[in-house]
DNA sequence: TGTCAAGATAAAATCGATTCTTTTGCGAAA
DNA sequence: TTTCGCAAAAGAATCGATTTTATCTTGACA
């Protein structure tokens, strides 16, 4: 959204560093974030840290309060749901547009990207979410809408993925759900795609879009449940 | 988008200063963003005004590059049609929820801020265009949506309603259209809003936001004419 | 005349320290 | 035992200065 070059500077490595850990579940939701944790850990001043995170804010990410510091956004069942509706919304009305208008080059973009997803494990060797497969999804999923005319739309897509993927990361077991086939569900996705059937591509990624948030919903009800009774 | 509570501290303050003047077309459009100009004239510190403006520019109103500093968003006539096309979009969809679930409340609420904005002049004596008017421009436009469920989806539209009001701020021809009744098309979106004619006061709202795209477009053809030939 | 490079200048990025504000801990009073 | 208020500690916000990077200037050379 911000950036233009391929300039580093310490702001934004230090901002990459901390968007990984967030987006990957290294933060309790809603915990506050010590500003001068990060100074000791990545070895910068205190002003990196705090332009770092205020982008963080600016993406939606990090809850910004005025004297009391910052902390990760924290996560609410409603406000999931009201995230699902409008990526939905959003990322429908783009990938629609986006099989009508693509051109061959954002074809083969598409076959290229979900190839690379299809080759990319879900987990580590040690269990973990994997960034690499983290940002393939990311990719997969632009991609899917890069063949859209508006470049406005698809900014607003990333950014709400972006918060949904901080709600995904909560969830281990996302990647273990047996009831689900992930890598299926985008197989599908990039075929009706590619086949350019509308219809078909567009049911495909509401369906995805939404499995995922019901699986995150059963996971929250079951925290919750199991907090009640424990 | 990242507030919480009503605590005032000087990034703030510089953050609000800026972005008024941003949105009343205080800086030329693509200008750079001397940073040392603001640290004399609001007399606070570098860091104040580097976190302010790493705000806006989160906000899509500031252009950032690394090593270069900031300059103000540059404006072209693509960007103005694609902006528009991606409102229209969102904000009839949010529109019509409204319509749909908006309560009592809500019903007031659009009343009551058409209300303070057909009672508020478009432009100052000195004929520049009036901070209370954009404020109450922007409160009547974010009422309508209000009764929407998705909070999410305001936020959006919010979010680049503000982008556009970067190109508005650009043409004092707007206020000076005479084949416009702003204030009657205003009056128009809030009866229908209120009657619950959904389709009808969809209908006008998108007619609203374009006609004002396409009055900016014919005035940046006229100064890109006027160069070419002058 | 035009191109290029070293030096000078301006501006961005970063730092370390200072000044406030909020939170916490503790003891006195109810 | 609880509540209140004050002092101490922690953390946020801000500052002023330093370091780094880009831009501009000027003069040698082709």
């Amino acid at each position: 959204m911000t950036e233009l070059l391929g300039k580093r500077t310490r702001v934004q490595d230090v901002y990459d560093l901390i968007r990984d850990r967030l987006l990957s579940g290294g933060f309790e939701p809603g915990s506050k974030l010590r500003l001068n944790d990060f100074v000791d850990a990545y070895g910068v001043s205190l002003s990196v840290v705090r332009e770092a995170v205020t982008r963080l804010a600016g993406d939606g990410l990090v809850q910004a309060s005025p004297q009391r510091g910052f902390a990760v956004m924290s996560l609410t069942v409603d406000d999931l749901l009201d995230l699902t509706r409008a990526r939905v919304l959003i990322e429908t009305l783009a990938l629609a547009e986006s099989i009508r208008l693509g051109n061959v080059a954002w074809e083969a973009a598409v076959i290229a990207s979900h190839h690379e997803l299809a080759n990319t494990p879900m987990l580590t060797a040690d269990g973990e979410t994997d960034l690499a497969f983290a940002r393939a999804h990311r990719a997969f999923h632009d991609t899917l809408l890069a063949g859209c005319q508006s470049t406005r739309l698809q900014a607003v897509a990333a950014e709400l993925r972006a918060c949904s993927e901080l709600y995904q990361s909560w969830s281990t077991h996302l990647a273990h759900d047996d009831t689900r086939d992930i890598a299926g569900e985008h197989r599908t996705i990039a075929e009706l795609t590619v086949a350019r059937d509308e219809p078909g591509a567009v049911e495909a990624l509401r369906a995805h879009i939404e499995r995922t948030t019901a699986a995150l919903v059963r996971y929250a009800e079951e925290s919750t449940a199991e907090r009640a009774s424990g």
